[in-house]
Formats: C-alpha cells, structure tokens, sequence
DNA sequence: TTTCCGCTGCCAAGTACGTCACAGAACCTT
DNA sequence: AAGGTTCTGTGACGTACTTGGCAGCGGAAA
C-alpha cells in the first residue's frame, strides 16, 4: 500500500516513525471501481475510512428512490468516522466515484491510538469541526442562493480541492456526471445543464467529459455569491 | 450558577466530584433576554457555551442581508466549539431566543481538562459527530421535502427535544415566531403560515403564542416523510 | 466494426413557492 | 387606555424550478 499520503495526513503527523508503523499494520486495504459501495445507508460499521487515492461520494436516498449527496470527499479525507462516535447505523451511503483507494481503521485499533496518544483525538475534533462547517456552508447555500449560483459555488469549491492548473485555466477533474453534479447542488439535472450551458455561453468555463475547465475564475466566484 | 445540569451533561459525567468543582470555577456565567446575541458571524472566538437553561439560535446572515437558522439548541447542548478547533472567525452568530442562561468555557480549561481527561474528548467527539448527523438530516430534507413536510419535521423534531405532554397533546413551547420558524425551514413566512394554517384545519395542530399544541402525531409524521 | 447504453442538450408544460400587499390581532410602552 | 410596533393570516401574481420527453453523441462492449 501507498502509505505517502497516509504519512502526511494530519491524522497521523503527529505520530512517530515506531507508532506510525504500528499502526499501518492496522489498516485494511479497500479497492474500488467506480460505481462500488464501500457502506449503504442502514449497514452496522465500525470502521471509518481514510481515502489514499480517488474520490468517494457520501449520499442519501429519499423514501421515493431520489438520491442527494452531502460531500465529495478526496485523497487524504475520513469518512465513516460518525459510526463510531455516535453509534448507530450508517445514516448515508459510501460510494467511489473513481478508482479508489481506501485504507479501513477499526473502531478498536483508533481507540487503542486514542489512549496512548490524546494529540490525535485533537485531529479528529478538528477534522469533525471542519466538516461540520463545510455542511454548515452548503445549507446556507441551498437557502440562500439559486441554481446556478449553488453550480458556481459548487464548481469553486472543486477546483479549491481537486483542481490543476491547465493552459488557458483551472483544469477541475471532477469526475462527476451533471446528473451527480445536479445531485450535489440539490437540484434537477436539466437545471444544472442550463446553467452550465449558461456559464460556457458567457466565456466563464469550458466542459470536457467529467471535468471543467474553469477559464474566469474571477467572474465565476461574483456569480457564486 | 445552578450546576445540576452541568453535573448530568454527558461531557462532564464522568468527572469526580474534585474534578468537576474544580471546573466550575472555570466557567463564566453569561445571562441573555430574548434577542440578545452570544456572538457574531465574523467575530474572533475562543470560547464554547453551554445552555444551562434557555434557548439559542444559530443563524447566519446571506450578503443581501436575508437570515437562515441552522440549529435551534436547548439546555445540556453544547456550541461555539468549532472556533476552538477549527480555529478562525465565527461562522454563525448566536441569539438567544428566550431567557438564557450559558456557562462559557474558555479554550484554554478545556484544553488543560482534555489533557487531563481524554474520556471528556471522547465525549466532544460524541457530540460533534451528533451535531453533524443533524446537519446531515437537514441538508437532506431540504432536497427531499417540500415546505409543508419540512414544517411537520421541524415540528416533529421541537417537540422529541422540548415537547411536554398536555391534555390534548404535546405542547411544544419552541418560542419561535412564524418567521424565525421560517428561516428555519428556510422558507418564506407565508409558505410556513400557510402550512400551519392547513395543519390546524386537519386537526393535527392547534397553535399558541410562540408554541404549537400537537393533536395528531401519527399524521404529522406521516406528512413529514 | 456495429450495437447499445449512459450521458448530454434542449423544448414544452405544469407547479410549488417567493414576493407583494394589506388587514386584523396581540403585545409593549408610556 | 392609547398608541405604536411586531406578529399573524390570506389572497393575487409572477417565476424559477421540476417533470417528462426526445434526439444526438460518445464510449464501452460484443
């Protein structure tokens, strides 16, 4: 396994080379194509999930089938980390949106590591913190602004985390369909279309497959507020 | 200060009787009338509020100047934590919704006390993790309900958290006005009084001076789905 | 290669909800 | 008790969005 990115998460920086090895020992490797399911809504779990490479989606179903997603997640992010604190079923599902890579922690090992060292569960607050924040943000969003505000918003906000420098902009991978994408704002893929239409039109983005390019990041962050 | 609630609340539980005390003289009381803020969205914070008794509303205001609530929290809940771990302005700004009575807790005692008590971390962690499930819910009942449903929710959740049983029904002292029921819900004030209305001409609802009366439970759920 | 299926783009129609507008009720303040 | 301010109730109207439907395109599979 590719412990890099494990080595320089915040999680475990704090660790010395000794625990650090220890640890690795513990960890559960999971691959996945996209499409596959690492929990679904319901399940019982007790490990929580560290992403080494690709990218994961966390979504709900609603009673009538329609599906929502909370976050996109990438490398170097938890998730699953709620079923262990708060024990209960998984209340959303996990799915990869690419290849990806996973490395599982069961709830004992990150307990044994709590005990011996306080300086993690420090970590873990702030991981949760900053999580929780970013849920905070995207409901306000959702009341405050409309579609193609929440698509801008959305866009940035993928190009903060995943995007690459590119010849005439910011190349943003993301891996999503419009359909998913629709998903992740709150809104109906044939809205998100025209707004992404919308956006093209006025010079602001181009669009290649699963990806943007962002061309005015300066008109496009106006749009989003 | 009364300190019962203090004493029950599961973040200081497991403290011995010397432990506690000494925690005690940490804490700043702060008492507020309806209306008064904590805090504000931007402010520089380094302190987590508890409720001793009363309620507090967490809002956030859009740039054209439009307010939406994310919690609305009650005596033993905990907020104001993220800025000690997640450290940067305030995200929220904090009002109280009736009289109010908080114990402030600097960062820094409840550093000295995590170092001392990691159980007492486990137990942010809980909270944390709880916090965030109810975020969760709500993004999603944005995306899946209309505004009648989550109305019945909102209802449905005050009453679980402040309900006491009448004659009738549950009374449901929420202390909110249609509008900031409203923001709540993140709706207009007409769309929520008109669902209310509709509410109390089926029978489920009868509705009182910053409370509601809940005359059909059954039906209300099955609305809020 | 050919076939097929998922993804995209777009039009037309219906609707839930926001905005505006006003009136009555309830609640403080003096 | 009077007066103002804040809250509630309700109708009319416009619109941003959803739903449904369909056609073209591209990539994967056979």
């Amino acid at each position: 396994m590719d412990i890099e990115v494990l080595r320089r998460a915040p999680l475990f920086a704090t660790l010395d080379d000794e625990a650090f090895r220890l640890l690795t020992d513990e960890l559960t490797e999971v691959d996945l194509s996209r499409g596959a399911s690492v929990f679904r809504e319901g399940d019982q779990g007790d490990q929580l999930y560290f992403i080494v490479s690709g990218k994961v989606k966390l979504g709900r179903t609603s009673p009538d089938g329609r599906e929502s997603l909370l976050a996109i997640l990438g490398p170097g992010e938890l998730f699953g980390e709620m079923a262990l604190f708060d024990p209960s079923p998984r209340t959303a599902t996990a799915t990869a949106v690419s290849e990806t890579r996973l490395a599982g922690l069961k709830n004992e090992s990150l307990n044994a590591l709590l005990r011996t060292r306080p300086e993690v569960s420090a970590q873990l607050l702030q991981a949760l913190a900053r999580r929780l924040r970013r849920t905070n943000d995207s409901l306000s969003d959702l009341v405050f602004s409309d579609v193609p505000g929440r698509v801008a918003k959305a866009l940035l906000d993928l190009a903060d985390r995943f995007g690459r420098p590119a010849t005439d902009g910011v190349l943003v991978a993301h891996e999503l369909t419009q359909e998913e994408l629709a998903q992740l704002v709150g809104a109906s893929r044939e809205t998100v279309n025209k707004a992404l239409a919308e956006f093209v039109q006025r010079g602001w983005l181009r669009l290649e497959a699963r990806a943007v390019v962002i061309l005015d990041m300066q008109r496009l962050r106006q749009r989003s507020r």
